[in-house]
DNA sequence: GGTAGACCTGGACGC
DNA sequence: GCGTCCAGGTCTACC
């Protein structure tokens, strides 16, 4: 099966891969030309494919050498249409940011969306397992999972499926905490799936609404930032990683990272607290985590 | 609401 | 090679 999917534009393919890390983590794997990438994705009705991202203008061209029946085929759409942000507009952002040298490179650059996985559910675990960590063991511990409770590939066994919620929810903790080496994320990553798996928690309900679709907020930040703190091993700064991947953008995802741009951009190096970096970007409104996010930092120039 | 200490791992560093 | 220290967010207990 193959089909193209066309975005709103500008879109560029290169620009939504490299966003972030998140094409380093399984069960993505970048092209050798940069560009497109893997993924294996599970499917609802159990089936596992490999997919094959590459570029087209406005767009992304889709293939897979599985056969699938129209529902399935309506799913791979819509995850690929999700993971790609292709309904996404940022016509706004970009005229807000052409008013600012700091960030007139956006539109040209066709920045604002940022690469996601097929489910909620995956963004939330790989978010929790980027806390309190180094990027490299984010990637460890995403490999891990990946291999110890993803669902095998059929023509690659090697190969695997980011775990789904009721696979997880059977781990066994000492796996989780010895084999996989998630230290004390386990019981975090293992309480999530259970309440996931037994339909305590619609974490995808999160996804389907028009706001997180479309990028423009209509469920109140607020009210989705009180539901992702009360999950555990989610705090301030995951919270706000996640808003930004259900497309709310007016709360910045303040870490070490941020700390240092702040400091570097406005304090001459000098410590920064939190506030500090939630106040140069206060003015950006609905648009401060973007505006954070693709900023030209001078840290980075000069590092 | 704010603060301190514990949590766990890997990497850097000194010996 | 070994031991120690530190960085990286969140949780819990306490004030």
């Amino acid at each position: 099966m193959q089909f193209t999917l066309q975005a709103k534009s500008p879109f560029n393919l290169v620009t939504v891969t490299n966003s972030h890390g998140w094409v380093q983590l399984a069960p993505f794997s970048l092209h050798e030309d940069g560009v497109g990438f893997d993924y294996v994705m599970a499917l609802d009705d159990g089936k596992v494919i490999e997919m094959s991202v590459t570029a087209v203008p406005d767009g992304a061209h889709i293939t897979t050498p599985t056969e699938l029946n129209t529902a399935a085929q309506a799913e791979l759409k819509a995850k690929t249409a999700w993971i790609l942000g292709t309904e996404q507009d940022f016509t706004e952002f970009y005229a807000a940011a052409a008013q600012e040298p700091k960030l007139a490179h956006v539109q040209a650059k066709t920045q604002g969306r940022l690469l996601r996985s097929a489910t909620v559910f995956e963004d939330i675990v790989k978010t929790i397992l980027t806390t309190n960590t180094t990027w490299t063991g984010t990637i460890r511990m995403t490999d891990g999972l990946v291999q110890a409770y993803g669902q095998p590939l059929p023509d690659d066994p090697a190969r695997f499926a980011f775990p789904t919620p009721e696979r997880l929810a059977k781990a066994d903790m000492d796996v989780l905490q010895g084999t996989v080496k998630l230290g004390y994320r386990a019981p975090y990553v293992l309480e999530l799936a259970q309440r996931v798996a037994s339909g305590e928690l619609d974490v995808e309900g999160w996804k389907t609404a028009p706001s997180a679709i479309s990028g423009q907020a209509v469920i109140p930040t607020a009210e989705l930032r009180k539901q992702l703190l009360a999950l555990k091993g989610v705090g301030p700064y995951a919270a706000a990683h996640l808003l930004i991947f259900l497309g709310h953008y007016d709360a910045i995802p303040v870490d070490s990272w941020a700390l240092k741009l702040v400091s570097t951009e406005w304090y001459d190096g000098q410590p920064v607290s939190k506030k500090d970096v939630e106040a140069a970007f206060e003015k950006w409104g609905q648009w401060q985590a973007l505006a954070y996010w693709f900023w030209d930092w001078q840290y980075l120039q000069n590092n």
